[in-house]
RNA sequence: GCCAAUUUAGCUCAGCUGGUAGAGCAGCUCAUUCGUAAUGAGCAGGCCGCCGGUUCAAGUCCGGCAAUUGGCUCCA
């Protein structure tokens, strides 16, 4: 048979040939490294024979391919230590994840298992990675399986099994341990050399909340012990990234149980970084066309039901205040106060586009265990507007504020990646508006992204109810990600607020709205942007910008007439002038990332100097104060 | 909300099988006047998350509640 390298060369093998056969005509090298075979598109176990030409492709763990095949088969290897340490036990689904895998599994006898419970389980794991057991395919009728399952006593694979009614069943051993599992795996437990499992967890079984809770327990294997040593010290680094832990040495925030869970409280440090965020976003706003609004934290309830946000997210809203018997709603979005702004007068078409914005604070009901620092709270601050145009008007106002989400993460050197944010067809009822409107939206959004060259991909079922969206999604220091900006377009709430504007025909017509945030909200990106910078903030947002040291009290008078210079100037200055050594005033500056620590001694005093030094740097020698300030204008200008 | 873990001084953390609380840093006072990441001495600081129980005795054992953390579910 031939068979097709990914490099486009052709060569014959015997019909029947294993990957492992070809891996090993290539090198013995890479017969060891190989974890699997793509074979015209379809993951093959190594072992499994090749009976016609075909194109392969064989992945090892440096592919992503190969990295999920690893981690499968090392949630089997856990299940199979699992099984010999807790008999009787059953498991749910044990799939590879973005960074490992889990299994979800349920413990007999109502045994409850924490993390003291996995060392363990990880050496039991070791134990079986030197057995070095083969992973073996079975392919089974599906009326076996089941007899399997059933005398396993295993009702979740049960469960599976219905599902895959009618075809073609294969299951997989290695050791002792049988599994219901499409495959593939790695060829042996041998490969699995540096497993570790890392948190346990609760998790419904097949995500519904009404169903049992299965005990999920996470974990990673590596090839190498570097790889794996590289992995915990990554894990390291981003908790020391971690905007919480940063956020109380830093004092950007607070969280008080007395306020309440996910109501945070900006502290002096956050505040300027957070208002010098709002000064960016508003010299921006007013160089492209908007106008700023203010509108009050809470509404009547007849406006949201006239949106409409109350019946889809009644659930996520905090229940309404009621005063002599009117309902009010802490807000949970600000749209519909900005439609009543539009419309409190007639608008011509010469009047478009209408461009309101706000820093406007809204309330959500979050769940108590979903509540994370900044990145999830129940009260925030979105830079939110709202785009009033005329349909010919959307696409050109679409990328005006996609470039102006895209100004954002670039002036923070962010990356982001672009979801398109459809509807889930299966589900219509979660959606407002015609279905022709939304294949209208839907495709105007992709026209727009494709004329923008964006990076995107789709998301179905991520539409807002009223229409699809542009989200734009970052990851934290921890690897999880979170939306920040959005940009989305709505036929909806215009007609919900009967919005109109006067056309050149002297017809009413309905505006298109678009709503768009780029930064989401303060908080969220707030935390993002503390562990983006580890708290090492840029010089134009840091809350400390200069710290002023001099070396003794000789210098006191040069020093603070340099220290009100600067400060006159706006800037923001730490004067350290205790009486300690230097190198003290150097380590504090240094611990608390101030960018830049003025250095005053005998010398500089005499010669109208400072000694420069950078956070993180160090030394950068003697300047003339007019350098100085003349640096400092240019690293504070991006605020114009 | 659910599962698991955690909660001791402003911060980070120690406190073994129950015997009445400890360190470092921060703070305050004094001394020191120093050239690029922590000068020394002294002082002060605690409803051991909250409520209840067991016990002669609880930071420690048991129960409940709360908050936080890692997940699940949900997310405009």
């Amino acid at each position: 048979m031939n068979i097709t390298f990914p490099d486009g060369i052709v060569r014959q093998f015997e019909a029947g040939s294993s990957g492992m056969d070809i891996a090993k005509s290539i090198s013995e090298g890479l017969a060891r490294v190989a974890l699997g075979i793509y074979v015209n598109g379809v993951p093959y176990d190594l072992s499994r024979p090749i009976t016609d030409d075909a194109t392969i492709r064989i992945v090892t763990f440096n592919d992503d391919d190969g990295k999920q095949i690893f981690w499968h088969s090392s949630a089997h290897l856990m299940a199979e230590a699992l099984e010999s340490l807790y008999p009787g036990i059953k498991f749910g689904i044990g799939p590879p994840i973005e960074n490992g895998f889990y299994y979800d599994v349920d413990f007999p006898n109502g045994k409850k298992l924490s993390i003291e419970d996995l060392p363990a389980i990880e050496a039991k794991m070791k134990e079986l990675v030197k057995q070095n057991s083969q992973f073996e395919r079975v392919e089974i009728a599906w009326e076996d399986a089941v007899a399997f399952f059933t005398e396993k006593g295993d009702e979740y694979k049960l469960e599976l099994l219905e599902g895959f009614k009618g075809s073609e069943i294969t299951l997989y051993k290695q050791g002792e341990f049988t599994d219901l599992c499409r495959g593939t795996h790695v060829p042996s437990t041998g490969a699995l050399k540096f497993p570790k499992l890392l948190s346990v967890a609760g998790a419904y079984w097949r995500g519904d909340e009404k169903r049992k809770q299965l005990t999920r327990i996470y974990g990673i294997a590596f090839p190498k012990k570097e790889m794996l040593e590289e992995f915990l010290h990554q894990r390291e680094e981003a908790e020391r990234r971690d905007h919480r832990k940063l956020g109380k040495e830093l004092e950007l925030f607070m969280i008080s149980p007395l306020i309440g869970g996910g109501l945070p409280v900006w502290l002096p440090n956050g505040t300027i970084v957070r208002r010098k965020l709002e000064e960016f976003i508003k010299s921006e706003l007013l160089k492209r066309g908007y106008v700023e609004v203010i509108t009050p934290h809470i509404g009547n309830l007849n406006l949201y039901r006239t949106s409409g946000h109350y019946p889809y997210y009644s659930e996520s809203q905090f229940a309404p205040i009621v005063v002599e018997d009117e309902e009010y709603l802490l807000k949970p979005m600000n749209c519909p106060h900005h439609h009543q702004i539009y419309s409190n007068k007639p608008h011509s078409y010469k009047d478009l586009p209408v461009r309101l914005a706000e820093f406007g604070t809204v309330y959500r009901y979050e769940q108590s265990g979903e509540l994370s620092g900044l990145a999830r709270v129940r009260g925030f601050t979105q830079d939110d507007a709202h785009i009033y145009c005329t349909h010919e008007q959307l696409k050109d106002e679409l990328i005006n504020a996609i470039e102006l989400t895209q100004l954002v993460f670039t002036t923070f050197g962010m990356e982001v990646k672009t979801r398109l944010s459809f509807r889930d067809p299966d589900n219509p009822e979660k959606y407002a508006g015609s279905s022709e409107m939304w294949d209208m939206a839907e495709k105007e959004i992709l026209e727009v992204a494709e004329m923008m060259k964006l990076d995107y991909f789709i998301g179905i079922g991520e539409a807002a109810f009223y229409g699809p969206k542009f989200d734009f999604i970052v990851r934290d220091a921890i690897g999880r990600k979170w939306q920040l900006g959005t940009v989305q377009v709505d036929y909806v709430m215009p007609d919900r607020f009967e919005l109109e504007y006067t056309g050149a025909d002297n017809q009413k017509h309905r505006p298109v709205i678009i709503h768009r945030a780029p930064f989401g909200s303060m908080e969220r990106f707030m935390s993002i942007l503390i562990e983006h910078y580890a708290g090492n903030f840029p010089f134009w947002i840091a809350p400390v910008q200069v710290s002023v040291l001099p070396i003794s009290d000789d210098q006191k008078e040069y020093a603070s007439a340099l220290v009100a210079k600067l400060e006159a100037l706006n800037y923001r200055v730490k004067y350290d002038d205790r009486s300690e050594k230097i190198q003290r005033k150097i380590a504090e500056s240094e611990q608390k990332k101030i960018p830049f620590a003025l250095v005053i001694g005998k010398r500089e005093a005499e010669n109208g100097q400072v000694s420069l030094r950078e956070h993180g740097v160090g030394d950068k020698g003697a300047m003339s104060i007019e350098d100085v300030l003349t640096m400092f204008s240019q690293l504070n200008s991006i605020i114009n």
